[in-house]
DNA sequence: CCATAAACGGGGTATCACCCCGTTTATCTC
DNA sequence: GAGATAAACGGGGTGATACCCCGTTTATGG
């Protein structure tokens, strides 16, 4: 038997469902999108939104998780010569998806300190692990070319891409100028 | 007569009880705070509060506005002798204001395409104008200066510190650490 | 001091998040 | 393939919320 639970067949087609449903709400009114509407659209009861997802932020961050995993996807296939540019790439297709997905990354970082179920954070460092952990590369590879300032971490990069990306939702074009405006500054100068 | 309409003492008084109880509320528990408790916490009936303040964002404006006003003042009373880090500290210092204030910023920038009333733009506007103001005048000044990146403008620096202020709440050190991060990007290199 | 309009707030409606619990359905065993 | 078993479902209840109607109170100016 496999350590993680599996779902039956009609639980996972709901699941799915579920998030389609939810990306597509929240991409239309954000991260505050109501829950009854997407189990609404899903053609599903509300009750089994919460058994799959047992807070909004919980769904919130499975949307999200789609997201970056085909974010990262796109990244992984796209290796580039130049490490500087290399990392500015990613970091600002990936800013540019989270403006277009008004909310999602200010929601996950924002509830983060009002989680109070357990075991939930596991999951939400996961998310964060993932996108950090394709980023940090990146940004190790730009360090060991001299072309990173001393100090500046996949962390800050981090929060940076989801403090403009959310700042400039649906803006996906000023999150892009802005996010390159802050980028110059992590490059020394020549 | 005056054009402005003037409210009544007791309306004068209420307006400002709801404000203070809205500021303190905010602080605790961010921008999605019920509005009920502030008008609970305040003294008064729920339907005080939305005559003052017809909407979330009204209120979330009125509070931002007392906070720019203090910020205002406050870097008006510092004027220094580099414009490079004097522009900087007011950056620094308005977002790391913009971070301890929970939300507000992303708030207001957030619900803009929501607001559906009439006349409420205007007030907003204002507010934006006021603190964008005073930071063009400092970016005008770097910018003469020739410390400062082409095209760069005050619009632009005001969403970043939104974006910043607000991605880091709570967390006014790492807001500061991000801002002087993005901020070394806007400044030409010796 | 009185007339008038401004300001108030109790209580209504609609919506929401979240959950209980009886019903349906997939899956496993024989 | 049929029945047992547990997983998954969803109608409907609860409590909290946003927002508003409308009868009552109160400030203000003549």
């Amino acid at each position: 038997m496999p350590a993680v639970k599996t779902l039956r067949a009609d639980g996972r087609r709901n699941r799915a469902r579920l998030l389609a449903a939810a990306a597509e709400l929240i991409r239309q009114e954000g991260a505050q999108a109501s829950l009854e509407e997407i189990a609404r659209r899903a053609g599903l009861g509300s009750a089994t939104l919460h058994r799959h997802f047992p807070s909004r932020h919980a769904l919130l961050e499975a949307v999200y998780r789609e997201g970056v995993e085909q974010l990262c996807e796109h990244a992984a296939a796209q290796p580039g010569e130049d490490p500087a540019a290399e990392l500015d790439t990613w970091v600002e297709d990936t800013t540019a998806y989270i403006a277009d997905n008004r909310g999602l990354g200010i929601a996950l970082l924002g509830s983060a300190d009002t989680v109070e179920d357990d075991g939930l954070t596991a999951d939400e460092i996961c998310v964060t692990d993932r996108l950090i952990d394709e980023l940090q590369i990146l940004v190790d590879r730009a360090a060991h070319a001299g072309v990173l300032r001393a100090g500046v971490t996949g962390g800050d990069l981090m929060t940076l891409m989801n403090a403009i990306g959310t700042a400039t939702e649906k803006d996906s074009a000023t999150a892009r100028r802005l996010v390159r405006l802050a980028l110059t500054g992590i490059h020394p100068c020549p």
